[in-house]
DNA sequence: ACCTGAACACCGTTCAAGT
DNA sequence: ACCTGAACACCGTTCAAGT
């Protein structure tokens, strides 16, 4: 009836097809281990095919770092629904990256790469902006948060402090604290279960009591929240994470 | 009399003007244009004799990278030294952390894609020694700092933090901001003279009023200690950064 | 002992020929 | 209209020959 429509879910189909097979031989031979030649012998497609849906070996590196992106915002769409207190949601924010890094070490290392110009200059145009509007999403979920713990009370704006401003040092606090310990973790090769959610919880405590949002670290049970997310919105993500780190 | 010293003077010599002459491409045409034979081509030296000093790509890579936390470590040194409380102690090491990012920016990228397993797997043991060496300095330089804030009594360490951990958070924020926002200026083209540095107090003061560092943000004038370290120890760096954007 | 650069292998990208 | 894979260009790395 309708063939265009058909042929586009072909094409979707393909191109996830594609990405998780450059995903699967990056996470077995890492970043510098992607070739397209690697990626077409473990397809039953051409070169010529892949080079149809990604122009250029960045432009499919960029495409799996949307794709993660796009998991991400779900995640972080879901901490919104958290039923507690605005902190509380502020805080299932943080627990949802941090899960989400740690289930997909590959996509998040990939995220950091994406953006270096290198990789940016030679992506698509389009590819950039699905980028750029799948961050915005992120960020949205966080004025949100932001907006609510500012009507409820709990949040008091310091007069120099925009809403952007504090979306913006918590992504890079998150950021900051996870890049640098998977690193860490790398190197010691030991993947303790909780080091970086404690180090996360840690972080986040110090500035959600730096701007002033209530209740503080030392008035609340954080522990009971966390456990709360785990039994909770995350369940899933978390058995998977225990999974994960019991077979390693 | 001993020529063995002077070889090696010979060789350090050697081998910093191939990192110049790559640094010096990289700056032009972003990591990716980087490539051995431009190197060759820019060095009165054959290829083989770069490959006497550096024995792949990715060691050159850390190798760059070390040169410029080397850098890094005599700023922080520098911010030790001072003279204030240890609150602004520390503020001056990420003043310093600032400075450096701005004024290296493509060094600045180096260290996060050094960091990358592609990377390290690759170089030589010698060298991811010596970086870790240079990383302990940079975090000596901050445990120093904390210690003087416990003596004197500004900061009042909560139970279940240790001085390390301190650090690392402090680390962490300042290289998220950064990082993120190095991005974020390259997308907007808007390099304005002061964004990162007013985010990047904005965060830090976040930290430090969420640690109980004393004095608060509120309490103090911090915009008279900014101008105290322009004035004095980076002087030089702030007037090239200056100089530097003036140019753009 | 050190330097040289031709030679090799590998990989991203293209495009003429095929369906 | 789309697919194919041989062919090309480029780049990291090596090593026999030279000094």
């Amino acid at each position: 009836m309708c063939p265009k429509i058909v042929d586009d879910a072909v094409i979707e189909a393909r191109e996830e097809e594609i990405m998780q097979t450059a995903l699967q031989i990056m996470s077995e031979q890492g970043v510098a281990g992607l070739t397209i030649d690697k990626v077409v012998a473990n397809l039953p497609y051409s070169k010529g095919t892949v080079y149809n849906h990604f122009t250029c070996k960045e432009d499919l590196l960029t495409g799996l770092c949307n794709r993660s992106v796009k998991a991400l915002t779900e995640l972080f769409k879901r901490a919104v629904t958290f039923e507690g207190n605005s902190r509380e949601r502020m805080f299932a924010v943080g627990f949802a990256y941090m899960l989400h890094s740690q289930l997909n070490p590959t996509e998040f290392m990939l995220v950091i790469s994406a953006k270096t110009p290198s990789v940016r200059e030679k992506s698509t145009e389009k590819r950039q902006e699905e980028h750029t509007a799948l961050e915005s999403e992120l960020l949205g979920s966080i004025l949100q948060i932001i907006s609510s713990g500012l009507s409820s009370g709990d949040l008091n704006l310091q007069p120099h402090l925009s809403p952007a401003q504090v979306a913006f040092s918590l992504w890079a606090m998150s950021f900051g604290t996870i890049a640098l310990l998977h690193e860490t973790l790398d190197r010691c090769s030991v993947r303790t279960e909780m080091m970086l959610e404690r180090e996360l919880t840690n972080h986040s405590n110090l500035v959600l009591d730096g701007l002033d949002w209530k209740p503080y670290t030392k008035d609340y049970d954080w522990a009971e929240t966390v456990e709360r997310l785990k039994a909770g919105i995350f369940k899933t993500e978390f058995e998977q994470l225990q999974e994960q780190l019991s077979l390693t």
